[in-house]
DNA sequence: TGCTGATCATGG
DNA sequence: CCATGATCAGCA
């Protein structure tokens, strides 16, 4: 094996990733990143992914840093949720880049939409009282939105595509959406992306990503694991 | 520069 | 107190 090899596999199916997912369960984070090879930050100001790698090493994704799916023969994405208490989502979940120049044709055909069609969710302890290192992973499930959910999740991105229709992309603030919302996202302040104005002008703004409301993630693992 | 992984930190 | 807006790191 070479050093840039990955040191797990992808997994052959849905059932295989489960399974693996599930076998990390009550594992530290410290713990599955010392069995990836993965070095353990005392805080996570200057590592903030760093619980999202360790999950995606150890589980064997294959998507890296490509806009593709985390697990892309098998069209699943991993999102680590970082919980505060048993149930509480600590942080909004960002989902992918929006293109403001174009959304996309409708809610399936869109890279939002597609990579909410199926999702692994990790939820790991979020408490920032607790080392990194320290933080104990929960139980996964696979998911895929109901039919309410859909309904929802469309609506709300069907909004930004108007809003950035009829007022180009200072249209789109973070406070649009019921589950979805557009925020920025980018390494600093003065990054820069195309854009639209409202009189259909070409122009650069600061780039934004989809993210996922707190509401949203609660409901989902309440609907997982009960209330 | 843009996409991935997210959390940080301040204003309301 | 918490959502918005800002930022950090790695890789292509």
């Amino acid at each position: 094996m070479r050093y840039h090899d990955p040191m797990v596999t992808a997994p052959r199916d849905e059932e295989e990733l489960h399974h693996r997912a599930t076998a990390l369960a009550g594992s530290t984070l410290g713990a599955v990143a010392g069995r990836c090879g993965l070095a353990v930050p005392t805080d996570l100001r200057r590592s903030k992914g760093w619980a999202g790698r360790v999950m995606e090493t150890a589980l064997g994704a294959d998507g890296g840093s490509r806009a593709v799916h985390d697990f892309a023969h098998l069209g699943v994405e991993l999102k680590t949720l970082p919980l505060q208490g048993p149930t509480e989502p600590r942080e909004t979940t960002y989902v992918c880049t929006a293109d403001l120049t174009s959304l996309g044709e409708s809610w399936e055909a869109s890279w939002v939409g597609r990579k909410l069609a199926r999702v692994l969710w990790v939820p790991v302890e979020g408490d920032p009282a607790i080392p990194p290192g320290e933080r104990r992973v929960g139980t996964p499930w696979l998911w895929s939105p109901t039919a309410e959910q859909t309904a929802t999740l469309r609506s709300d991105w069907e909004a930004f595509r108007e809003r950035l229709t009829l007022e180009g992309a200072a249209g789109l603030t973070a406070h649009a959406g019921t589950w979805l919302q557009v925020r920025p996202k980018a390494a600093h302040g003065r990054a820069r992306t195309a854009a639209f104005d409202a009189e259909g002008r070409r122009i650069t703004v600061n780039p934004r990503g989809f993210y996922l409301r707190t509401a949203f993630t609660r409901a989902l693992l309440a609907e997982a694991f009960g209330e």
